[in-house]
RNA sequence: GCCGACGUAGCACAGCGGUAGUGCAACCGAUUCGUAAUCGGUAGGUCGGGAGUUCGAUUCUCCCCGUCGGCACCA
């Protein structure tokens, strides 16, 4: 005797068990026609599914936000029927939806071109149009086993073999084909709609083990209409503009050469943009009650063994050899970070407790040899640069200092352009050093900072570092791929190892915790994400090239480079464009280079001395004597940290 | 590292078994023009590297390097 609550408040009584189907159309032929799957007491379910006892009902159409989900899901599905019907003896595994789409991998000799694109896209309108209803059943295990075996789907027979004991096992068919799915789907294959487009092919391995087979992996999106299909492969041509890659080149930041793969040759523009932002992070960290220091680049193998990345990291390591016979028995290596090299600074002298917290920071360059296929622009290289720091302190520290840390970060992301960022909560992974009871006391210690400071995440078990757990926090670059930028890291094993000790106040020697902490990253990669953040139109403070004095006729020449050169001497990033061209067309060059300021100057400008200012790409033009002109820039050109607060 | 695709002038691209072209940039000349591309000319490539097939390879095959898209990795 259900009685169904909707989201209005009124309540439905049923003298018998009903389906979705059912009490959509009791309320009414639009809502029957329009509902696409329904919440049950807030969990998905298919339409078709009885509802037995009393329930809060609410019915799922196109508009709503999980309809996206269900058109992606039921969407693999099709795929995959498509794909079995097209290329008989191809196994399926699985297939979710994701964000924007949905991906299905599976198993077969020869991979997937996108040139199959065309034909399976075709098959699976013509798969769409037939409207099959997904029809869910529930099987035993050894039914399920048995059938997948049949059809000698050895994967799904793996997958149902993995599940747990008592979980419910269903296979959904829309008409001949059926896959083991947990559901919940639209009614129908019709449902999907047309505004779907296979993306791309990619290998991936079974079960996201390297270990085991590679699959053939298709990747989709699928949207509610035409329009937001549209919408969204626009927006992909309009990140691929601001590709950090495509500007750096275009811009003249940076580039990058076979002879030093992973490594970044940067070109004068690209290293005044790298300038602006150490300098930047110098100022705030001074500010923050850090000290800065500098640590060598070679360092002996026996320091990472003893720290403990030798035996973890020394593939990713590079090493250092000499020609000298007695140096030759020696194995140095390029650090691949910095923290040993402060321990090492830290176990210089007796510290005191009153030294506590102590912020040791270093604009520091590592090296690590990344697997050749996770490098990436400069967003992931081999040769990088931290902004690093290690806060040593006490234990009951550690809350105080994340409180602090994450009010820097979030300052600084502000600056930047970043208001906007997730953090990631990683707690002990499989392999570590530290037994138990320290990694309770960490994660323990770190969770109880987040509280105290604020902070939300979302867990991402054992993905910590080796030595402890860390905070990750995280910003999306224009094609929408999420990198780690910041750290903040709780050590207990690193001292240990590395025997760090001070003398408490009441006279004992303990051991300090360390913090590892970076706010950027490394300065490679944030700079990627700043190229994309602002697609090459930096603000002022950090353009690299703040203002260009172009002249109109060669009579104003002089007077570009005397203006250039003063603006020069007074800090401002200025060149002066005396090429023999017409304004016309150095306007548009220094708006396609991402010019930020524009000064014109002709006869007239060089006779008053004064300046023609254009804030590019915009049409406005402000004419100013020179002096004012340059306090003007000046002013406009200050860092955020040094803008006198109202 | 794994799967796949790609690598032609500084950049963006075309070509495709008979030793290479277009646009922009560069260089030279003319023009001195007041805010979204002035005109004319010149030069530039061992077609990523190596091997093989072929009378002949930028084009076909194999190996290597690099890049790109994923996966795996990320102290």
């Amino acid at each position: 005797m259900p009685t169904i609550t909707l989201p209005d408040g009124s309540q439905r009584p049923f003298d018998a068990p009903v389906t979705g189907t059912t009490v959509a159309a009791s309320i009414g032929p639009g809502l029957a026609k329009a509902a696409i799957a329904m919440a049950v007491d807030g969990a998905l379910r298919d339409l078709s599914e009885e509802i037995a006892a009393d329930a809060a009902l609410r019915f799922i159409t196109r508009r709503d936000p999980e309809a996206l989900e269900l058109i992606r899901h039921d969407c693999a599905h099709v795929l995959a029927e498509a794909v079995q019907e097209l290329f008989p003896g191809t196994q399926v595994t699985i297939g979710p939806s994701i964000e924007n789409g949905f991906y299905y991998d599976f198993h077969r000799n020869q991979p997937f071109t996108p040139e199959d694109f065309p034909a399976i896209e075709a098959k699976m309108r013509e798969i769409i149009a037939r409207g099959a209803p997904f029809a869910r059943q529930v099987v035993t295990r050894d039914e399920a086993i048995a059938l997948f075996r049949a059809k000698g789907e050895n994967f799904k027979v793996e997958l149902v073999e993995s599940l747990a004991a008592d979980q419910v096992i269903s296979l959904y068919s829309q008409g001949q084909w059926t896959d083991l799915c947990r559901g919940p789907h639209m009614r129908n294959t019709a449902d999907i709609g047309p505004a779907f487009k296979l993306m791309k092919v990619a290998g991936a391995y079974w079960r996201g083990d390297h270990r085991n087979p590679v699959l053939s992996r298709i990747y989709g999106t699928a949207w509610r209409d035409q329009k937001e299909l549209d919408a969204y492969l626009h927006q992909l041509e309009e990140a691929e503009r601001r590709d950090h890659r495509r500007l750096g080149k275009e811009m003249h930041l940076f580039h990058m050469q076979e002879e030093s793969t992973g490594n970044v040759f940067w070109h004068p523009n690209g290293w005044r943009l790298y300038r602006a932002l150490e300098d930047y992070m110098r100022r705030r960290l001074d500010a923050a009650g850090y000290q800065e220091v500098r640590t060598p680049q070679v360092v002996d193998r026996r320091l990472w063994e003893a720290s403990g990345h030798w035996e973890k990291f020394r593939a990713n390591m590079f090493l250092a050899s000499v020609e000298d016979k007695d140096e030759a028995h020696r194995i140095n290596a390029l650090k691949p970070m910095n923290c040993p090299c402060h321990v090492q600074i830290f176990n210089q002298g007796i510290r005191s407790y009153r030294d506590l917290p102590l912020r040791m920071a270093e604009v520091g360059a590592c090296h690590r040899y990344e697997p050749s296929g996770a490098l990436h622009g400069i967003m992931r290289v081999r040769g990088f640069t931290q902004d690093d720091a290690h806060i040593f302190c006490e234990e009951d520290q550690i809350a105080a200092e994340t409180v602090k840390f994450v009010a820097l970060l979030s300052s600084i992301y502000r600056d930047l352009g970043f208001p906007e960022f997730r953090v990631k909560f990683s707690d002990r992974p499989a392999v570590r050093a530290g037994d138990d009871a320290t990694w309770d006391r960490a994660e323990g210690a770190l969770k109880s900072a987040c509280a105290t400071a604020g902070v939300d995440y979302v867990l991402n078990p054992g993905e910590g570092a080796f030595y402890g757990p860390k905070l990750e926090f995280v910003l999306r670059d224009a094609i929408g791929r999420d990198w780690q930028c910041g750290t903040l890291q709780v050590d207990f094993v690193l001292p240990e190892r590395l025997d760090a000790l001070y003398t408490a106040e009441d006279g004992t020697r303990r051991r300090p915790v360390m913090l590892h902490r970076a706010i950027l990253g490394s300065f490679e990669r944030f700079i990627g994400m700043l190229i994309e953040q602002y697609a090459g139109r930096f603000p002022l403070w950090m353009a690299p090239r703040q203002v260009v004095v172009a002249s109109i006729v060669d009579d104003a020449a002089d007077y570009a480079r005397e203006v250039a050169a003063l603006l020069t001497a007074r800090g401002i990033r200025a060149e002066a464009d005396t090429r023999n061209e017409k304004i016309n067309r150095k306007v548009v060059d220094h708006i396609e280079t991402n010019v930020p300021i524009l000064a014109v100057v002709g006869r007239r400008e060089a006779e008053e001395r004064s300046l023609v200012l254009r804030r590019l790409p915009g049409r406005e033009q402000q004419t100013l004597p020179l002096e004012d002109a340059v306090a003007t820039l000046l002013r406009e050109a200050t860092p955020p940290d040094l803008l006198s607060q109202p």
